[in-house]
RNA sequence: GGGUGAUUAGCUCAGUUGGUUUAGAGCGCUGCCUCGACAAGGCAGAGGUCAACAGUUCGAGCCUGUUAUUACCCACCA
């Protein structure tokens, strides 16, 4: 952003960086926050809190001490991951490979007191090859056997250096010799410090060759690579280019390639304090949720590496040493203040003269992480007083991306275990990453990241979290396409004229309520509560885009659809007052379920439903009582109400009829039939939906099978006789294949020995059920012809 | 190289302990409907040998094995 500006980092003192650090934070962090407030997030927005601010940071800095202290922190030279560009150190796990192609360089050393001998290595970074300190053959590959111990000259710069046999060469790769270049590459490095080799360091902290190289010095480290190639190829040492595909390690942060560095930074000691965290995990103490993301989790903590956490960089937390050079030693001191540090030095060195300036701080700052693992606790301001962080801590549940399941799930498990004992958290949920319909990450290089103000621009707040929400289940990539949110605003919209029609019935006190709006009434609420059932089931076990999907079919389908349509008072009419009353809390009922997906919409309805004051009672404070039971008998007449009301609109599709004529129905003679069409209230619906009515006249007109059993329609319009005829043959047919099937079943004497009685009782009654269907069908074919 | 998933309708995805010759949703598609909440809608429809093969079982989209394709994670060869 500074650049941007102009401005570049060494225009500035530390001070005024922070400054315009802080400025930046202030501006992009409130953005954040007012994004969270409109998509309704209901954080207690009172308690905000920031990995820098003064609680958090003394925190970071007393437990950089206590691991010093305990001996699990430690500073040290290795091999580090170094992004040339911010200039600063990385963690392994900010290191990002992807395959690149790269051209694969045979270069040809001569053999040092020889005329005409060579050696070929293989390297796609020649420009390095100013720093090698030695050429590696496998100790037992024929082909170097000669050369064991004998010398090789570098090209344009004639250093000898060593012929070594070393275990690590691949004989199959490239040549099978090696160039050693034990300051620019890990594997190299451990070579080097086997045979003792010198480490020639041929770049500079920005990734230009230094002065070490000799060649090509100032330039930057791409542009040496191909000068160096033509200077090789002018002097006659390329015997070949060929192209690979290699990984290549770049910076998650800037992009550019990483650089392996040898340099002296901050450690952490990884293997103690892993140990309780892998143990959690592992034995479900903290459950992961998917739950194979155990497995990457295990794998990741028993191969554990140390951490590396200093960085050179500005922006952070500034690691509390303080050095001293003392009789040609340098000296470590780690404090919370400088004065204190101070006082350790004189008390070490026995030098009371030392003063401040003396001494140096250690300029890098913390990783981010180092600074974010404690956050379960800190945020309790858990540094500052116990009676927070032991009244909230463990929190019930983490929600984050499985990306950031090292850098930060798996440190907070370890810090929570190493400072309390305890686990942060009792379950892990890790969403879905959102990515754009290339399949790409959202990444603000690619600008592909939707703008959530945007989207709720366009959507509602309400529709965009359903339309995240229903498609995101746990652990998945969510394909990030705005037909989802638009989904969501549709939901919205039919919620919102459901509330419509409501408002819009008259209620008259006097009137009864008829038979049919009270089974609806029983039905709805026999739905309601299974619905209820299985979304505790789905939030358990966080099927969060079951649980709304479930809801959206639930309010949809069988509210709107068929509740509203049996309960909504004819054209002309007014509502009697029970039917009302339970449609309204019916609908607060679904506003309750439904508050957690879309808060705003159901906030309102909420209140308009029973025309509440605003302010007068809110929804956050409502919870779903666990209220009365699924209600079988109701649900299953409901169930063949519509099924028949289905075949009836079918029917009259086929036969282009309009919705307007009353059809009317025969009434199958099946016993059980007759018992449901005298349950009360169920003409009444059957007639509201489908504007049909039943009779129990001979079987005459278009017959037509709904569920299992067979209805005669009379319709006012002449029938294609062969048409309704091969129409039955055909469903004939299909019934006479189905008996055949399930008769194959029911005579096989093992699935009648082996299946549960249920099963084979559900078989027993297909059978009949489709003999019955054929026997009816029978008899429609024979009065038709 | 090690690991974890995925493969179901044209597209994006559900499918929770194996059980109805008939596997769901949304979008898209086809036909009809502006009928007093809703065209951001209603009614209906087409569309699937559940990647392939083998196995377990009375019975497999679901369990086991092999293969193919594919995505990601980890480790890495210059």
């Amino acid at each position: 952003l500074l650049r941007e500006k102009g401005i570049k980092k060494s225009d500035l003192t530390r001070e005024e960086f922070l400054s315009h650090a802080w400025e930046w934070k202030e501006k992009y962090g409130g953005i954040i926050l007012h994004q969270l407030k409109k998509l309704g997030a209901s954080c207690d927005w009172e308690r905000t809190a920031f990995t820098m601010d003064e609680i958090r940071s003394d925190a970071v800095i007393e437990i950089f001490i206590d691991l010093f202290r305990k001996g699990k922190l430690y500073r040290g030279k290795r091999m580090v991951n170094w992004d040339p560009s911010a200039q600063t150190v990385l963690s392994n796990e900010e290191v990002l490979y992807e395959e690149e192609k790269a051209t694969l360089y045979k270069v040809r050393y001569q053999v040092a007191g020889t005329q005409d001998e060579w050696i070929t290595i293989a390297t796609t970074r020649p420009e390095t090859i100013l720093g090698d300190s030695a050429i590696a053959v496998h100790p037992e590959d024929p082909r170097y056997l000669h050369l064991h111990g004998k010398f090789a000259i570098v090209p344009l710069i004639n250093r000898e250096i060593p012929i070594i046999a070393d275990a690590y060469v691949d004989r199959e790769f490239g040549t099978g010799a090696l160039k050693v270049t034990p300051a620019h590459d890990v594997n190299d490095y451990e070579i080097g410090l086997r045979h003792k080799l010198e480490v020639i360091d041929v770049l500079n902290p920005d990734g230009s060759m230094s002065d070490a190289a000799q060649l090509f010095i100032g330039l930057d480290r791409d542009k040496a690579r191909k000068e160096m190639n033509k200077a090789l190829e002018a002097a006659g040492h390329v015997v070949s280019t060929e192209d690979l595909i290699h990984n290549v390690g770049r910076s998650e942060r800037t992009r550019v390639v990483v650089e392996p560095r040898l340099s002296l930074q901050w450690f952490v000691d990884m293997k103690s304090i892993a140990e309780p965290a892998l143990n959690a995990v592992v034995n479900g103490e903290v459950n992961f949720y998917p739950d194979n993301l155990k497995n990457t989790y295990r794998h990741w903590m028993e191969n554990i590496r140390d951490w590396c956490i200093s960085r050179q960089l500005w922006w952070g937390h500034q690691i509390p040493a303080w050095y001293l050079n003392h009789a040609g030693e340098e000296l470590v001191f780690v404090a919370k203040e400088e004065s204190e540090a101070l006082q350790e030095a004189k008390m070490k060195t026995g030098r009371s003269d030392l003063v401040i300036s003396d001494l140096r701080r250690d300029e890098d700052v913390l990783d981010t992480w180092f600074s974010s693992w404690l956050w379960p606790i800190s945020v309790f301001d858990g540094w500052k007083s116990q009676k927070e962080v032991d009244y909230y801590y463990p929190t019930s549940v983490l929600v984050t991306g499985w990306d950031i399941i090292f850098l930060w799930v798996a440190r907070m498990i370890m810090a929570g275990y190493e400072w309390r004992g305890q686990k942060p958290f009792y379950d892990v949920y890790f969403t879905g990453m959102v990515r754009d319909k290339q399949r790409r990450k959202m990444s603000k290089q690619l600008g592909n990241s939707p703008d959530a103000l945007e989207l709720i621009e366009q959507f509602g707040a309400d529709g965009v979290r359903y339309g995240i929400m229903a498609s995101a289940p746990a652990g998945g990539d969510i394909l990030f396409d705005e037909k989802l949110c638009e989904l969501g605003r549709n939901f919205c919209n039919k919620v919102w004229n459901a509330l419509r029609l409501v408002k819009s019935w008259e209620v008259d006190p006097s009137l009864p309520q008829d038979e049919g709006r009270a089974l609806a009434i029983s039905w709805i609420y026999s739905r309601l509560n299974e619905v209820n059932k299985e979304l505790s089931d789905q939030y358990k076990q966080y099927r969060l885009s079951e649980a709304v999907t479930k809801l959206y079919s639930f309010v949809w389908d069988d509210f709107c659809s068929i509740f509203l349509e049996i309960i909504k008072p004819t054209f002309g009419e007014a509502s009697d007052q029970k039917s009302y009353q339970s449609t309204v809390t019916v609908f607060e009922e679904i506003c309750k379920l439904l508050h957690p997906f879309m808060p705003f919409i159901t906030e309102e309805i909420w209140h308009q439903l029973r025309e509440r004051e605003t302010g007068d009672d809110c929804m956050m404070t409502l919870i779903n009582q666990d209220s009365g039971q699924y209600n079988g008998e109701v649900d299953k007449v409901l169930k063949h109400v519509l099924e028949v009301k289905t075949s009836v609109l079918e029917l009259r599709n086929q036969y282009q009829l309009s919705p307007k004529e009353t059809i009317e129905l025969i009434q199958p003679t099946d016993a059980e039939l007759q018992d449901l069409w005298l349950i009360p209230g169920a003409r009444f619906i059957l007639q509201k939906l489908s504007n049909a009515t039943l009779s129990e006249a001979d079987n005459t007109g278009v017959a037509f099978i709904s569920g299992k059993y067979q209805y005669y329609a009379v319709l006012n319009i002449t029938i294609d006789k062969e048409a309704e005829l091969k129409r039955m043959k055909e469903e004939l047919a299909y019934y006479q294949g189905f008996i055949v099937s399930v008769d194959k079943k029911l005579s096989n004497e093992k699935f009648v020995a082996n299946a549960s009685q249920d099963v084979v009782e559900k078989e027993r009654q297909k059978k009949a059920d489709g003999e019955s269907k054929i026997e009816q069908l029978l008899k429609s074919i024979e009065l038709l012809n």
